[in-house]
DNA sequence: CGCAGCCATGAGCAAATGCTCACCGATGCA
DNA sequence: TGCATCGGTGAGCATTTGCTCATGGCTGCG
């Protein structure tokens, strides 16, 4: 739908293919006056023009900053049903490229929140970040809520009721916190905490969220559910061998996006997959090196809306989804996939 | 108005317009989309939209054919207020180019003229190599008219009655005769042959035309009205002692547009300047090196509506007429003069 | 030579766009 | 501190644009 055909002009055609764009696009004529002076159908003018386009006769360049990756960017938004893609590159240093991430991610999170607003918030590094540079112009009435428990094992600043509360300081908002762990050790006593008048609470009013914001996780052993203390290394090498490749808010998905069903699963307090599906939009914050594979699968379980990630995992990502396409049963890059096989 | 203070822009300002003008130019999204996307009013998306234009982020460049000269037609036709201008480069061969120019004009003609049109034909050497080039695709039910009398002494080919009759065999329609001379030796003369029916009538039948096509003559003793013998060297020094600088249809001028008033005209046979402003469309084609006070003179007049011209001309046009500021009384360039002066 | 299929054409309409205007909040001056 | 001014803002409307569709001429095939 891009690269069309650039069709050979013939020299005349060519000459009035230009005339016409050169009146319209330099000249800011409407169509309908170039249609009288070069005496068309108004309706002609506009197919011409349409050609001028398509045929390259007309060249529009955007002149973007050398920093901004807006190709790539576009192909993001297409190949995965994006709603926006933000891609930073900020070179080598892993630390600086993550801190570019979230400042990219704080920004967007400054334009696109107003009054009223309810945010969801997982844990993560990168997502961990954000409220460092997030300082709205004005105050604004949002609320923060954790869309999924704390660990204990990991730093304060990367879990979800510290980043609910950093984010609601920094624009004089709300943070409802969950105060439960992340993952517990059986599924009754996920049911007894769930069966909790204030957990309860504070899930449904992140599940009602009209924006999240979520890191997406790996499945090494040095991923953040490991390095939390939520999973075991022996856990996740289990979810490896079952085809996991990330996980959003704990939930795992294999390559194609499809959930990874496993016991953990159900040990499990957070939003799941489902409910992120209902939120309007959800935007993931990457920055990890060597994540491609854990982002392609969750960007083709079609939760994500808006993508912010580094350019390498950027250019990774759309390097995997070119050579493995997705299986038969969920399309590659489907913007609305079928929720029925979830 | 084109050049308009390229403003500085904030690095993250500037962000924002490229990735505004990327959606709207490149990905061609709709402004309420793009406005709902970056949490914008629309109004505001086409503000900044706006400003990405006329800042020069957004880089529209129309990749003409390297011998199209669309600036300067956009310059004569702002300069002088005309409708259309077509400039053609055909090298340095004074011939060439007459041929260049009279093809152009052709090729004008022949997307300009449709059914039922009435064009009224001056004299010209440049004008009589245009029937050469006349080729419509299609039989077309036009009529020429000749809009002025014919020169003995001059070939066949550059008199308004020939090309008339050269112009409506290209294209299967009617010519009109105009059985007089252009000049004649008396006002007495020119009275009694514009009392004949048939003269009369033709000269009315051009007055009535949409379109005219006439050619622009000099002061010089090479003039086309002087190798005509419509006049004797000695009377167009005259009248460039009256600081006429070129005419049409025998009309004189001078460099600021007004018309030369002297006892040449009362004996001459061809529409006049009033005339001619009543006629829609009038094209001038002109190609003889070195006429550009000539040009300048009749644009100022404001008169003709189509220039079709050799580059040379065309830039020593614009550089006179930066030059030479027309004198207060006639603006230059005054799309619209006032008539009553004339 | 006749016919079917095709592309090009312009009428007409729905959507998108540009623009005007009244309003609001910030800034600067008294 | 109060007031005037100005730049920016979004509602609402007129214009412009994109698109669909019925029509007609042209081409190629029978």
């Amino acid at each position: 739908m891009r690269d069309e055909l650039r069709e050979e002009l013939r020299e005349d055609e060519y000459e009035l293919l230009a005339r016409l764009a050169q009146r319209y696009y330099v000249d800011e004529r409407t169509q309908e006056e170039i249609a009288r002076e070069f005496a068309l159908s108004r309706p002609k003018v506009q197919r011409l023009l349409d050609r001028a386009r398509r045929s390259g006769v007309v060249a529009i360049h955007i002149q973007a900053p050398p920093w901004l990756r807006l190709e790539l960017e576009s192909q993001l938004r297409e190949t995965f049903g994006l709603s926006d893609a933000i891609v930073c590159s900020a070179g080598s240093d892993p630390l600086a490229e993550r801190e570019a991430v979230a400042q990219r991610a704080a920004r967007y999170l400054e334009r696109r929140l107003h009054d009223g607003c309810v945010v969801a918030v997982s844990h993560g590094r990168a997502v961990g970040e954000v409220p460092r540079f997030f300082r709205p112009g004005s105050r604004l009435d949002v609320t923060f809520v954790s869309a999924m428990g704390g660990s204990p094992g990991v730093a304060a600043p990367t879990n979800p009721n510290e980043i609910c509360r950093a984010l609601a300081a920094g624009c004089g908002g709300q943070a409802v916190s969950l105060y439960a762990p992340a993952y517990v050790e059986s599924v009754e006593i996920r049911d007894q905490l769930l069966a909790q008048e204030a957990i309860a609470q504070s899930l449904d009013r992140a599940a009602q969220a009209s924006v999240a914001l979520v890191g997406i996780g790996g499945t090494d052993d040095g991923c953040t559910m490991v390095r939390s203390g939520c999973l075991t290394t022996d856990e996740i090498a289990r979810l490896r061998s079952q085809g996991a490749v990330g996980d959003v808010l704990g939930n795992y998905v294999d390559i194609d996006g499809r959930p990874v069903a496993s016991p953990h699963q159900d040990r499990l307090l957070a939003l799941t997959v489902e409910h992120l599906r209902r939120v309007g939009t959800v935007v993931a914050v990457v920055s990890e090196p060597e994540k491609p594979r854990a982002i392609l699968g969750i960007l083709r379980a079609g939760v994500i809306g808006v993508l912010v990630v580094d350019e390498g995992n950027a250019r990774a990502v759309l390097d995997l989804a070119a050579h493995e396409p997705a299986m038969a049963g969920r399309a590659g890059g489907d913007p609305l996939p079928s929720q029925g096989e979830v």
